[in-house]
DNA sequence: CGCATAGTTAACTAAGTCGTTAACTATGTA
DNA sequence: TACATAGTTAACGACTTAGTTAACTATGCG
């Protein structure tokens, strides 16, 4: 049930594979063009591309020999939600927090320390 | 430089570290309570707890032989903003892209196939 | 054909992950 | 002291990851 989010969150582990999508923001690139910036073999990036398309981040097309690579805008969503819900619990927790010491402040009006 | 969302992601890689920091949003929690869920050791617990400390999405105060934990807010937030700098650049193309798939039905009335 | 280009696959190494059980430390309690 | 509880550390095995180089497939071009 949790496999979607396990290989979305472990593709993005690695500072390679984030900075391909990061790459891939600009325009669909063939695979050469993105292991340009790396000093990484090409079979290196070649295994990046395959986890990254297999946790269905990118996408690509085969034309000729080139593999016409792009970005899987939804793959991200899920991810980004499990995150998101994470932050928003913990706004709301804290604005609780906020009213509970504001009322405190309110109740006794000064020395409260520590 | 990307080290810390490096571990951030990875730490999110695994449900069990996922589930637990859930589990954590309920309140605080000794080591043992944290892991009745689970068909797991102790010592895998154990583990998975250090590497959720590591990346600083949780914390422990020992009181006696008691370790409570408790999650640490902040430790999301760059790999959030990550992801949701990532969804909202598809979501700003996407719009442009509709924009133009607009544009070119209003221009040529009909049969644009494939 | 012969050769270059684009990319993958194979074989290997080094290191990391994830689980186990067994043994240990540390605290509380009778 | 003796014993139970809370938790960590150590040692191991199975598996995965991440990189390398060498060899391969497939396309394009003279």
């Amino acid at each position: 049930m949790y496999e979607q989010l396990d290989t979305t969150f472990s593709a993005l582990a690695h500072p390679a594979r984030r900075a391909i999508l990061t790459q891939l923001r600009a325009g669909e690139a063939n695979v050469t063009t993105l292991a340009e910036p790396y000093g990484m073999s090409l079979p290196a990036i070649s295994r990046h591309l395959k986890v990254l398309e297999g946790a269905g981040l990118i996408a690509r097309t085969v034309n000729g020999r080139f593999h016409r690579c792009r970005l899987v805008p939804e793959a991200a969503n899920e991810a980004g939600d499990w995150l998101q819900n994470h932050r928003r619990f913990w706004t709301d927790r804290l604005d609780s927090l906020a009213d509970y010491v504001d009322k405190l402040n309110k109740d006794s009006q000064g020395d409260n320390d520590e």
